[in-house]
DNA sequence: CGTAAACCTTCCACAGGATGGAAGGTCAAG
DNA sequence: CTTGACCTTCCATCCTGTGGAAGGTTTACG
């Protein structure tokens, strides 16, 4: 199949695709006489597992070495695991930092009227002007 | 002061700086006559401020528009608050996605044994065979 | 005065993860 | 044969910086 079917059985872009090949995230596609790339059907269970994987927040990196993993019959749970078990910790980071982010700025508009005078908390926070720190 | 200084003070570095200028978020900075870029306290409280509302998520773009409305003194505050309630909910949509890749990756690590075996019913997932869905 | 260290300059490249678009080739249907 | 869908490559763009090279300036010290 053309690379437009793969894409819509895989639900990666045909653009994206390409990508991944030009990165080697994927192998290289074999090719028509008129140079058209040719998947199957493991290619398209390949591309929707990474589609899975990215979905999930692993980054490009990590999906390589997950489909080595998958590839690989004699990895151990164990790796896999413990690379499902930091992309977590990463997460929850993120959510940590995100979290401090949202509750100052709660904090800081509901100290600002929101109206037409130009007496702003944010601002004066932001300028170095603590309103409650 | 010279950038270094001007980096230290503000807590942006120097490299940061230049490129602040360079994308038009700050202005110009005035120069020695051997070139060095030389800035005031104000351009020091301005970096302050970019500092502070990146460090709070505001895009760049945001940072600029909140420059803006700190240097008019004629600003309305709810527009200041429509901005930080906008990044609030933004906020609020990355929280929820990464909660739901992080309640879906406990899920599948809790199904891992995370031994020797190959058997991985994280692989498994991502493949598209379905363990609890 | 000489020189070394610290600091500054510009410019280019890279990161992640794609996506948009231009210019042009191929394929299938009518 | 033509039309239109689909494909190709290549370059640019998004975002927010950071790293590094090659070279100029300033300051301090002997």
């Amino acid at each position: 199949m053309n690379i437009g079917q793969a894409a819509r059985h895989s639900g990666v872009s045909a653009k994206t695709i390409r990508y991944y090949e030009s990165i080697g995230l994927i192998e290289e596609a074999g090719r028509t006489e008129g140079g058209y790339r040719t998947y199957g059907s493991t290619d398209v269970e390949t591309l929707r597992f990474i589609q899975h994987a990215r979905s999930l927040g692993f980054s490009v990196k990590d999906v390589g070495t997950l489909l080595d993993l998958w590839r690989n019959r004699d990895r151990a749970s164990s790796d896999v695991k413990a690379l499902a078990l930091a992309h977590v910790a990463e997460i929850d980071r993120k959510m940590q930092e995100l979290n401090r982010m949202r509750d100052t700025l709660l904090h800081l508009t509901h100290q600002c009227h929101g109206d037409d005078r130009p007496n702003c908390p944010i601002l004066k926070e932001l300028a170095g002007e603590p309103i409650n720190a």
